[in-house]
Formats: structure tokens, sequence, C-alpha cells
DNA sequence: TTAGCTCCAGTACAAATGTACGGGTTCTGA
DNA sequence: TCAGAACCCGTACATTTGTACTGGAGCTAA
């Protein structure tokens, strides 16, 4: 694994969409921002370059346009941020983090059975092995 | 609630130490550093004066060694700090960190069936209101 | 064929961040 | 009583981040 320097905040916005869209152009990306309007389209622009320097996307010229298309698999990044974010704020363990989003974080009924379910047949799997 | 400028990453990994000692000398929390060595006195030092500068620690001269102490609530500030992440990494909806975090995280047996409870009891709560 | 969009590369620049040095002061043990 | 430790404040400075403007070039509809 090519160690990547971390994204930053407004990379990882732009990163996200990238992932969905990939291959798009930068106004495909501007264009499905929540707002547009907040970010400048040239900013968007820079954020694709810098991710594309940090090795997280590539693009070619089609044309005169430009093709980004996402590189690193969306997995990794989330796994590596939210690694970082587990070890700085929780000091590495995992069980405060949960215990925080179930209670403070609205979780729908559904949701709830669905962690229920997903939980269950983890237990399940350790226990066959 | 005084809307704070949020941490950086390493102001969090001080805040956090600062959490639990304080209050606590500038000393102290370095000492207390997983690896001293890795981070300058001093930065200490800057973390914390930055600390208090955004409103998140307030201090004392005691003599002539300053005593800091955290003031804004660790909870109110994990709120934050994950709320940031959800949006930013998952457009705002928790189940996937939540996935993320029991499949890719290891979580012990005991934690799992901690997690179980802790469910179990929410779903028994909201369906008795 | 021309005004207007869309793109691109390059550049800009202030604020935030990470990291630390220096000079001065006081406390403390030998 | 003197050398070091421990502190304090101020300052410094390179990088990273957020955010954006500019000028030139191709594309397109009137």
């Amino acid at each position: 694994m090519a160690k990547r320097p971390a994204l930053s905040k407004g990379e990882m916005v732009v990163a996200r969409l990238l992932w969905d869209l990939s291959p798009a152009t930068v106004r495909q990306v501007h264009t499905a921002l929540p707002s547009p309007q907040d970010m400048d389209f040239s900013t968007v622009q820079t954020y694709l370059r810098r991710l594309e320097t940090k090795g997280y996307a590539s693009s070619v010229l089609q044309g005169k346009t430009r093709i980004y298309s996402a590189k690193a698999k969306a997995a990794a990044v989330v796994k590596a941020t939210v690694d970082e974010l587990v070890s700085r704020l929780f000091g590495g363990s995992t069980m405060p983090l949960m215990r925080h989003l179930i209670e403070e974080r609205s979780v729908s009924a559904d949701e709830l059975s669905e962690l229920r379910q997903l939980i269950e047949r983890l237990e399940k799997e350790r226990n066959s092995e």
C-alpha cells in the first residue's frame, strides 16, 4: 500500500463525490455538490488536483476535458480516516465511539434492528470457529 | 453553547489527555503522552495555549506554574467531531460508519455482547414509548 | 462569426497547523 | 550559593488547507 498523505476535510467531501461519480469531470463533481454555490468551481478543481497529487485519483485528458477517476478504494480511505480518529479521540479503542454513535446520533428502529442482526451474525460466526 | 473553532488533530491528542488529567501542568500532560519523545514539551505548551484560546480549556497561574483545566465537556467535543466526520465522509448517515466499525475494526466477543445488550435495551425503550 | 460557456493550467494568498527555539525567572538539591 | 531543572511568554517558520481569480483556448448556438 502506498502510504498516502491524509485527506483534508475539504478534500474528503470531493473525494466522496468522486467515488460515486468516477470517472467524472470537474463540472460533474461540482454540480453534484449538495449546494454547489457554497464552493467555487475552481475550488473543486483544486481539490481534485490535490487528490491526484496525493495519489487518491488519476486523470486523463479527453480532448480539452480532464476526466478524473478515483484511484484509492473508498473502503481503504474510510478505514485510515476512522482509525486516525479513533486513535486521536479515543486513544485507540473502538467501543466509546460505538456507544456514542448508538446513543447520541439518532438511529432509527430499522437501523437498530439491522445492527442487532449484524452483531448476532458475527457472534454466531465467531462461535463456530 | 459557544461555537468553538474545531480542534485540530494535534490539539485533540492533548485535549484528551487534559480531560483525564485535568487540572494539570504542561509537564504532566507532556509526560502522559504515549511517547513523550515524539512531541516536544513546548509543542504541548503551544497546544494547551491554543486550546485555551479556542475556549476548550482555562488556566490559572499557581505560583510560577500554569495549571490547565478542561473546560469544554469531552462529550460535546466528541459529538462535534464525530458529526463532522460522519457528514464529510458518509454524507451524514451513521450506519455506514457503524457497519465499518463492527466489521473492520476488531471488536472482542465481550464488546459485541455489550453492544447487543445496548441495542436491545434501546429497542425496548423505544417500544415502550 | 461572434458572444458566451466550459475547461485548463497556473498562480495567489491568508489562516490554520505542526513543531520548536530562546531568553528570562524561580525553585531546589548539593 | 550556584548549577540545573522546570516554567513562562513570545516568537518563528515551513506546510497544509481553504478558497479563489486570471488568461487563454476550444465549442456552440444565434
